[in-house]
DNA sequence: TAGTGGTCTAGACCACAGT
DNA sequence: CTGTGGTCTAGACCACTAC
């Protein structure tokens, strides 16, 4: 006999079923944690395909011994990610496409990274100087008042990418040459301690100029990325503000934006 | 006498102390979110100034006779903004930064229409075609089935701000020419019923074709700011494909990153 | 040591979707 | 009608922070 309940999760039943879940009642990790990455690791890997349904939440949470508030929390969190979706009356579904890329504060150097090319950098300029008006409002300090300020050039294969320049708020972080040169600065600044929350992004286009096509090794007029940023830790405080200027023939941003309802 | 309570919220005692909020339990929308709105409220007009507590939840839940994990739902909802932090021993604060605008899907229209720019849009093409290797492979259906392609001018002031090149499975909504002139594409697809999620973007730049240059009254070889973006609904569907092209010198791409850990 | 948020439980009733 | 997720309650213990 087939109940309603069986329908429900498809014939052959959902693929949760046949997945056994191991939970660390001593781990320091979350239990709704725990779940979260499992159920994220079984998407990932195609056990849940797309369109799959979960089954029930309270099914779910006697099966594993959780309450139904902690497994709702594990699958709030996937939702949250894009992971999956909710359909009061329905269930909850795995979502339609592979759209997996979290949003992150894109940082040129681990996409670089990431995309295998093994970027270099050169330190241009690594001084303190009074904030100018400007870089004053961006950074929420009073105009003169000391900053750290960065010039890089980011290469890779030889070939420069990227002019950047950052301003920091003096005596948030030590900024050491070499260390900068074989690494980012975003991770510099996430090995001191500093959590990154948020973002203000403004991204434009220009015709370079001379003294920009020469630094670049561009010819004069050529199109240019142009990022205007304004970084902000977890507790809203702004921690950097740069302008950056790409080379349009050999870098394009690619992110992903979610909308919240 | 001063109890190590009063210390916590400062000798004034917290601004939320004085604030009264107004629960209604007859109403539809949940508890948690007519308190989050509340919080919100007071945030925005400076009621709860940046650095503030907000009190202990246990308190707060008390006070509003409501259940802590109520009160941490509403909390939590603005900590995801980005409006408030929690700290562990410490308390919830009010974030340093008014940093504001949500993460949103930028639309051209609505961004130009809230600058006050009044866009108008000139609809070049509004018709079905098979689809293209790439556009199949952007909106995940099968290369040849039919697909919509439209083509829009969008001005303000009279001159030429973007071309806008979109394509959306067949099927999914009716184009209307008029409306689509008087409105944007985003909007019509949310009056549609269509909820969007998500979406990956990808920005550059290059320089202007002749025939770029020509439809966008540039000179040739300026430089233009280009975007490709797929759009997902909450079911994780591809809704548009569309490739834009902007003239930089009158538009830039402006937008908040939100980084989740 | 005291106070905070972080996690978890075991129930309850409601609104909505599909049959 | 049944089954689903959405909301809410009233407690509990733990980990971390500051004093």
């Amino acid at each position: 006999m087939v109940t309603p309940g069986d329908r429900a999760r498809g014939v052959s039943g959902s693929p949760l079923d046949t997945l056994d879940f191991t939970l660390d009642r001593s781990s320091p990790v979350p239990l709704y944690y725990q779940l979260a990455q499992q159920l994220e690791a079984a998407i990932e890997h195609g056990v849940l395909a797309p369109g799959n349904l979960l089954g029930n939440e309270i099914d779910l949470s006697v099966r594993l011994g959780l309450s139904r508030p902690t497994v709702r929390q594990a699958i709030q969190s996937l939702v949250d990610k894009g992971l999956l979706v909710r359909r009061r009356g329905v269930g909850t579904q795995v979502v339609h496409s592979q759209v997996k890329r979290p949003l992150e504060l894109s940082s040129l150097y681990d996409d670089l990274e990431s995309a295998g090319q093994g970027p270099t950098t050169q330190v241009l300029r690594n001084e303190r100087q009074p904030a100018s008006t400007e870089v004053a409002a961006n950074l929420g300090v009073k105009e003169g008042s000391e900053v750290v300020v960065l010039e890089r050039l980011r290469c890779t294969h030889g070939e420069p990418v990227a002019f950047l320049c950052n301003y920091l708020p003096s005596g948030l972080l030590e900024l050491d040459g070499a260390r900068l040169e074989s690494t980012g600065l975003y991770r510099m600044m996430r090995t001191a301690g500093i959590t990154l929350h948020s973002a203000r992004q403004t991204v434009g286009a220009r015709s370079a100029t001379a003294a920009e096509a020469k630094r670049l090794e561009e010819s004069e007029g050529a199109a240019l990325l142009t990022m205007q940023r304004t970084a902000y830790d977890d507790t809203g405080r702004a921690v950097e503000f740069g302008t950056h200027i790409y080379r349009a023939s050999r870098y394009a941003f690619d992110f992903q934006l979610l909308m919240r309802p």
